[in-house]
DNA sequence: TTGTAGGCGTTATCAT
DNA sequence: ATGATAACGCCTACAA
């Protein structure tokens, strides 16, 4: 069929191993010999099979791209493009390719990842998420395959390399600017508790409060997935109550949009009767009416530095264990009020 | 090193032969071996090796994405997220693994594309974008590698598998909706020429005004990126006119966003002064302060029906050339007003 | 129904 | 400096 190793090698008269050295440019091929291959190659229109130099040689120049589960929706929340358009920038620095997993339900995605993995389809992967009792994760570490996770793990984090935020002191940081403001009936409005980033920004904001002296409420707590819909349920749940909050701390921006869009429909404005900070500040926080105070987790950043300590792993197996803090920082907008 | 299909072998007591057929769960296999192999796979832990699988029978179960050069910028247009939803979810369906190019020079993408095809790492390719002159349109093309295209093919598109909108209605009606609220003096704003998508929405453009006798004005038609920034420069050149248009068509959400905020910058308010109609309805269109009048262009299936139709063409490669024509519709907002 | 053996296209280890 | 040859792990005639 297409043309191989061999068919260079009857061409320029050579082995087909001395093939194999020109292209691996080894030093102990004679520079004429290397002139001849490369002509037979080129006359021959010849591309190495990288599949079967994969089996001979263990490397796939390839990394894997783990996503949460319902990938299908996640792409709707522009936290994923940007982290991967990070990667794809790595990877690209890197010559790697990306291998993406496309799984919706947990079990699936561990099954991809098996593949991927015992296959040998990739040199490393990269997960997109962290959550407590990942099987995914458990797996990984058990088959000693390098990667990283974007996101705190949930425990062993001593053991595993890991991007993440200092979503402690961003959560902490985040309620305690509502609190200069003047608040002091806050609620939090986060992800699913088994996220590891609702955990350490609810933990946060726990800190904030407690140490402004103001009493926690556990119905000021809501947990809702991370889309607008989300955003929209909590917020009901929050205008039912007797006491209503005067101050939300959203944990992403597609959220905080939802919340808006139903503050607005039911006519309470923003910031005057309520004030807002979310996280990520993705594009919408810009762009959203009132334009949304969030905090800059400098996504782009996470997916980059992800892909450039996963290849050194892969690159040096006895690489210490390293986990990187990308910095975030407050951007103010037009959400939040004194009060 | 990792259990391969001897070692199950040798447990279970059968040939290698045996267990590659339990694995395909051949019909001739009794089903007390079947047992026993599986049991062995079990007990061992075995997985297959996708890699040699690959090589022995030359197929991959995966797909490859190609991205439009500078990848890394692409991810700002929700376009990109979008079109990868419906692919993962179609991806999914079909059990196909994903691989993507990360390149972000034309050169790189082409090798990429050789090494992906040539290498075997992948059963067909969904090329997003379509473009005058493509190197990599025409590789693919000599190589016989199954592909389609989203977008339409700048010629041979009666040879070429590809997925698209009708861009020349789309690009009229939006016109003709700028005529019948009374406008006569609209400008188009569109990416780079060298995109069919550009050429058939401009084309679409050109014949309803003239079809409303409104005479063509090249100074009314300009080409940038598909970004905020480009939306921004051309509002800046529009607006330099002696005689500005009243109506904007503007071939990206994006685009419109920035030519939104350029406006709003010099005082010109939408849709009072000017009325602006884009295009892809992406979730910022909806965002935007005046919501945006967009063409809903489902992108989502845009990418799902990719899927679908590349797999036709890997699993039944005599499968006839189909060209998919996914619906419009224009979706009315706040950015568009009478004359 | 099962086993044997050769091949998929490279790389790597010995020789020469 | 180059050539033979044996892996890499799986699949699939062909035999038995």
């Amino acid at each position: 069929m297409s043309v191989t190793i061999k068919d260079v090698a009857n061409l320029a008269k050579v082995a087909p191993s001395t093939v194999s050295r020109v292209i691996a440019n080894s030093s102990r091929i004679s520079e004429k010999t290397k002139q001849r291959v490369r002509a037979a190659m080129e006359e021959l229109g010849y591309h190495p099979n990288i599949i079967a130099r994969n089996l001979a040689n263990k490397t796939t120049e390839a990394i894997g791209i783990v996503m949460p589960s319902s990938a299908g929706n996640v792409f709707q929340n522009p936290f994923f493009p940007e982290v991967l358009r990070g990667i794809s920038t790595g990877a690209h620095e890197k010559k790697r390719a990306i291998y993406m997993s496309t799984g919706e339900a947990e079990s699936e995605i561990l099954r991809e990842v098996m593949q991927m993995v015992q296959g040998r389809r990739v040199d490393g992967l990269i997960l997109l998420y962290s959550k407590i009792d990942d099987p995914v994760l458990a797996y990984l570490k058990e088959q000693n395959i390098p990667f990283v996770v974007v996101g705190k793990p949930f425990k062993d984090s001593e053991y595993i390399t890991y991007v993440d935020n200092d979503n402690f002191k961003a959560g902490k940081e985040a309620t305690e600017y509502l609190i200069e403001l003047g608040h002091n009936r806050i609620a939090f409005i986060g992800g699913s508790l088994d996220l590891v980033v609702t955990i350490d920004r609810l933990t946060g904001y726990d800190k904030a409060i407690q140490g402004a002296g103001i009493p926690y409420r556990s119905e000021y707590v809501i947990h809702e997935e991370f889309l607008q819909e989300g955003g929209k349920e909590a917020v009901c749940e929050l205008l039912s109550l007797e006491e209503r909050p005067t101050a939300l701390v959203v944990a992403d921006d597609l959220m905080a949009l939802g919340v808006l869009n139903t503050l607005d429909a039911i006519g309470i404005s923003v910031p005057e009767d309520m004030s807002i900070i979310s996280f990520n500040n993705v594009l919408i926080a810009e762009m959203a009416r009132p334009a949304l105070t969030s905090i800059d987790i400098n996504i782009f950043e996470l997916g980059y530095q992800a892909v450039r300590s996963l290849t050194k792993k892969i690159e040096a197996s006895s690489q210490p264990i390293e986990s990187i803090r990308i910095p975030h920082s407050i951007v103010t907008r037009q959400s939040c009020k004194k009060r």
